[in-house]
RNA sequence: CGGGAUGUAGCACAGCUUGGCUAGUGCGCCUGGUUUGGGACCAGGAGGUCGCAGGUUCAAAUCCUGCCAUCCCGACCA
């Protein structure tokens, strides 16, 4: 099909807007594929529709081609099934929330997990029925605090999720792997390079878990790569190794100093490597032989809250993001001054073990980052404004409730599995794959019998692919100065055919016969057939619009030759005009 | 929710400090003409609740107060 540019309900701009940052959003929006319509809500117009529904069509093929089955489920959704799963609550205020006329409650598809439950409930019964896989591609809401990145995080956007239902582990664990390997092929047709990273599982429960996420300095997921081995996680998941015990055999005892006005570590960093009696034969004091106290206040589901005191060598902090995952599902608030009013044997600064731990009369829960094994020495608040103690062994001064591994994590970092250093990078979430279990199924009561006759609680996966954000995350990793550059199996347009001619020479005919040709053979082609426009207009059009093919009549067509670009490859050919359909053509097989 | 910035035509921005004639520039759009291989040129036009509300003043885009919205950083986030 020919699609004319003179018609077609685009307009480029010429300069980047403003409110875009990133390269997806910018181009987007510049080459007049979205227009923004709300506050995380964009409008798609024709280009960037064609895009979308390219990308549903793969992921449709990909999904059928294992077997599951599409279904579609309302967008407004009742209060009920998340009542009974508990998310009507839990999940927040990033929760759409609305009331009909008469008061009574819905809510907006966030995701459908509850949906899909019930609805395998409502029709099958029996072992015989399953396992069965059924997914739909849905808008879906969330009331984000801040979308940001145009498509990249949106309060609105497309998601394919799917369900698997099994009677057991093993029959999960192949419903599981079915989808994994699906989106591993299905991220190729895309043209998106992921990584396949350790996730946790978090507030959604379950087990095995794991992320697709294509690499890209926007994207707000970070993860870590070994440069060794095949490691990969989110940062979230990464579990660093026990290091083995340590002799404390030469350590002197403990002993308290007097560090005045040394609150944080650099200070009490400065005043260790000032004093003449603390002098050590191994070198300076450093950050790292600091033992730092960070407490929070963790906020249980029920709202119960309760301090937790977290030790951690004073040369990291505490990662909210992994402290939120490894507490999941309670949550963490600061400890404010009035926690500490609560508890005046805790001084702000000065916190030492000493205090710490649910044994002692404060009750505090003390738990010690991994590398803080037994033997190893440390300098750390002596529960007293002003004085740190020295030489204070884990194991023979100290010992606390356990360990809970939520330090940062760094570039360079050892290798959780092969010891190598590991790199941080960045990523987009494009998919998700997690084991459920049998959480839904269970609050829910999805049953089915077994061949015994007996009731059995369905096991459940869950599997998502950013289907919209597929369209950002596409632009992100397929781009150039000049603008985009769809791979072939999502670009809007197979070919882009330019007139570059002068008004009255035989340009416009020779462009108007080779896409006539190419649609003829089922491309669809864009043919820039606007009147009184330059050729750089047309030329910056084409580059920053970026179908992979660019055909151009211009100057050449005297001389019997048109000019053809691929946008992918960056090179350019002058074929004579007759060889051009099938040269196209070839290259769109 | 905290910190910062910004709201003036479809897009990008100036004007605000120091209040004052009909609110400007570039791009885009319309009309006519000249152009045509890298975002052309000339002439003429259309398009504005200057984010909203209140206040100060003879007079407010400009000063004051409140609110709203957007963007960035953080917090939060299947």
């Amino acid at each position: 099909m020919i699609h004319r540019l003179s018609t077609l309900f685009v307009r480029t701009l010429r300069d980047d807007p403003a409110d875009a940052e990133v390269p997806s959003h910018r181009l987007l929006v510049r080459a007049g594929y979205i227009r923004r319509a709300a506050p995380g809500g964009y409008t798609w117009l024709p280009l960037g529709l064609r895009v979308l529904h390219r990308i549903e069509r793969i992921v449709r093929e990909e999904m059928d081609a294992i077997g599951a089955q599409e279904v579609h489920f309302p967008a407004l959704l009742p209060r009920e099934p998340y009542d009974a799963s508990g998310r009507w609550t839990d999940y927040g205020p990033n929760l759409f929330r609305l009331q009909d006329r008469r008061g009574v409650d819905y809510l907006l598809g966030p995701t459908h997990e509850e949906m899909f439950t019930l609805l395998v409930k409502d029709l099958y019964g029996s072992y015989k029925d399953l396992p069965v896989w059924l997914y739909q591609i849905q808008t879906k809401f969330r009331d984000e605090a801040r979308p940001r990145a145009g498509l990249l995080r949106g309060r609105e956007f497309v998601m394919k999720d799917s369900y698997s239902f099994d009677l057991d582990d093993e029959g999960l664990q192949r419903s599981y792997d079915a989808h994994r390997a699906a989106y591993v092929r299905l991220f190729a047709r895309l043209g998106l390079d992921v990584v396949i990273v350790k996730a946790m599982s978090g507030a959604m429960g379950g087990s095995a878990s794991e992320e697709f996420l294509s690499p890209c300095a926007s994207g707000e997921d970070t993860f870590v790569r070994c440069t060794a081995c095949d490691y990969r996680a989110n940062t979230e998941a990464v579990r660093i190794g026990t290091p083995p015990a340590v002799d404390a055999g030469t350590t002197p005892p403990a002993r308290v100093v007097d560090t005045p006005g040394t609150p944080t570590i650099q200070t009490l960093v400065d005043v260790l490597n000032s004093r003449d009696d603390l002098r050590r034969t191994t070198g300076t004091w450093t950050a790292a032989d600091t033992l730092k106290n960070v407490l929070v206040m963790l906020r249980n589901p029920d709202g119960i809250r309760q301090p937790l005191a977290i030790g951690v060598p004073g040369d990291r902090e505490v990662d909210m993001k992994r402290l939120e995952a490894a507490v999941a599902p309670a949550e963490v608030d600061a400890f404010g001054d009035a926690d500490f009013a609560a508890r005046p044997g805790l001084v702000k600064g000065y916190i030492g073990p000493d205090v710490l731990g649910e044994t002692k009369p404060l009750g505090v829960r003390y738990l010690l980052d991994p590398r803080v094994v037994s033997g190893t020495a440390w300098v750390t608040g002596a529960n007293e404004a002003g004085r740190h103690t020295v030489h204070l062994v884990s194991g023979r001064d100290f010992t606390a409730d356990g360990t809970i591994d939520v330090a940062d994590v760094r570039d360079d970092d050892p290798c959780p599995s092969c010891g190598s250093a590991m790199s941080i990078e960045r990523g987009i979430e494009m998919g998700h794959v997690f084991q459920l279990g049998r959480k839904y199924a269970e609050v829910l009561g999805l049953n089915v019998l077994d061949d015994k006759g007996k009731q059995r609680v369905v096991t459940m996966g869950s599997y998502g692919v950013g289907v919209s954000r597929a369209v950002a995350a596409i632009a992100e990793s397929h781009h150039d100065e000049l603008g985009l550059r769809w791979p072939r199996s999502v670009a809007p347009m197979d070919v882009h055919v330019v007139i570059a001619g002068k008004p009255g020479d035989d340009t416009a005919a020779t462009a108007g016969r080779v896409a006539a040709e190419l649609s003829d053979a089922g491309l669809q082609v864009l043919l820039d057939d606007r009147e009184g426009v330059s050729p750089g207009v047309r030329f910056k059009d084409a580059e920053l619009l970026g179908m992979p093919m660019i055909v151009i009549a211009g100057r050449g067509v005297a001389k019997g030759v048109l000019e053809v670009r691929d946008r992918i490859a960056g090179t350019t050919v002058e074929l004579p005009i007759g060889d051009v359909a099938k040269h196209v053509i070839a290259c769109c097989a």
